[in-house]
DNA sequence: TCTGGGGTCCTAGGACCC
DNA sequence: TCTGGGGTCCTAGGACCC
């Protein structure tokens, strides 16, 4: 007996995020366009975006192009409270939650049916639970793979839900502009179109080989898979971060002092080395990022013998990478100054009772013997030694 | 459409190792 | 002795995503 397979893959995305989060907490901006900025257009209401207002465009000509918008300077507490929360319903709804981005996720729904009902009545409760408890309108779109789902979602928009069934993938798939594609953006699109191929249909309809040809081996093997509907991927859990990074802009570009760059890498590498602790991370690469006045970019790295997450080693290999680049930097205006750490890896520790009174050298020799069993070659990056004093820790010794 | 801040993955060359 | 085949890691850049 051949049963279909029916859809259970759920893409939720919430519309014009920032911006509906706005309206939510300002009666005034609601059926208003609204821009949340400030600088680019960081989200628009479907009030812009019927204007032609797009993320990712300046300031300057999101007014041009709405000049009735009204401009709201974002607030990204508001946002990740409203994500905890929208999150949070997501996980009441499936066990399965793959977390793509602060206002999106797939949600695997398989056998559920008992439980919460058929894979489109959990669509529907889902988007009624997100409007009523978080007062956000959210688009689902329901589909036998994730690819499919969020394109579903995406036609979906605003505040929809569209369920692709197995027999209509290709009807619905093909007619769609390779844009639809994972992974197609504006080159690759260029690409496409320059060896005349426009809609998804039509990248089905060539070779492999020319796809790869046309767009690299990794990139073309993905959109003859995907434009022939072939999707394996399953909803999983979100794999573990790969980088932590911040950068800043700087604005016009204009000859800097190397004591302003350095108070800019001094901030910059305290807000990283915060977050890594607070995530338990180390890493061991620092990935130098700069941005020139024609928009040019460029990046510097250097890799550290062990990963940490200590403020003092990991400023001092940035400031060392900003002093290799500094001849690039001098020649070019510099209009955007970032880093990041890569090579990520979990940073275990373990914490021991230990009897006092003992040769503090001695108590130091018992932890590191105790991690090296527990964790191997495990390098032991960090110590911390703390006492115990009603209750509180309080450290003793660090390194 | 002239630009913010946060990420991911892939490619390719070079150094180095057995 | 100047050379095969296999691999890893590092660095830099490109494209893409929200």
């Amino acid at each position: 007996v051949f049963v279909s397979p029916q859809p259970t893959v759920l893409h939720a995305d919430l519309d014009a995020f920032y911006a509906s989060v706005e309206q939510r907490d300002d009666p005034a901006l609601r059926g208003r366009p609204v821009i949340v900025g400030p600088g680019v257009c960081l989200a628009a209401s479907y009030e812009a975006k019927a204007y032609g207002v797009r993320s990712g465009m300046g300031a300057a000509a999101a007014r041009r192009a709405c000049p009735d918008a009204v401009f709201v300077r974002a607030r990204f507490e508001a946002y990740t409270e409203a994500s905890k929360a929208v999150f949070a319903i997501f996980e009441e709804t499936s066990p399965v939650v793959e977390a793509l981005s602060i206002d999106e996720a797939f949600l695997d729904v398989r056998g559920l049916e008992h439980i919460r009902g058929t894979p489109v009545a959990i669509a529907r409760q889902l988007r009624s639970d997100v409007r009523e408890r978080v007062g956000l309108p959210i688009t689902v779109g329901l589909a036998r793979t994730k690819f499919l789902a969020k394109v579903a979602s995406a036609c979906a928009k605003p505040d929809g839900l569209l369920v692709v069934m197995p027999d209509r993938e290709l009807e619905f798939l093909h007619p769609l502009p390779v844009q639809a594609l994972w992974g197609v953006g504006g080159k690759t699109a260029a690409k496409l179109h320059a060896a005349g191929l426009t809609t998804v249909g039509e990248v089905a309809r060539v070779p492999e080989t020319l796809l790869v040809e046309v767009c690299g081996r990794a990139a073309g093997r993905q959109l003859h898979a995907l434009s022939h509907n072939r999707d394996p991927r399953r909803v999983r859990p979100r794999v573990r971060r790969r980088s932590i990074g911040s950068q800043h802009a700087l604005g016009r570009p204009r000859r800097r002092s190397p004591e302003e760059l350095d108070a800019v890498l001094v901030g910059l590498v305290d807000r990283v080395t915060r977050r890594m602790r607070k995530a338990r991370r180390c890493g061991r690469t620092v990935v130098l990022r700069v941005r020139f006045g024609d928009y040019t970019r460029a990046t510097r790295s250097r890799t550290m013998v062990r990963a940490t997450a200590q403020t003092e080693p990991i400023l001092a290999t940035a400031r060392s990478v900003l002093a290799a680049a500094m001849p690039l930097i001098e020649t070019r205006g510099l209009t955007l100054l970032g880093i990041a750490v890569t090579n990520l890896e979990d940073n275990v520790g373990i914490q021991l009772a230990l009897p006092l009174g003992r040769e503090r050298e001695a108590v130091v020799d018992a932890a590191v013997d105790d991690v090296r069993a527990r964790f191997g070659t495990a390098a032991i990056t960090r110590g911390v030694l703390v006492g115990r004093d009603r209750g509180i820790e309080v450290p003793l010794l660090e390194d």
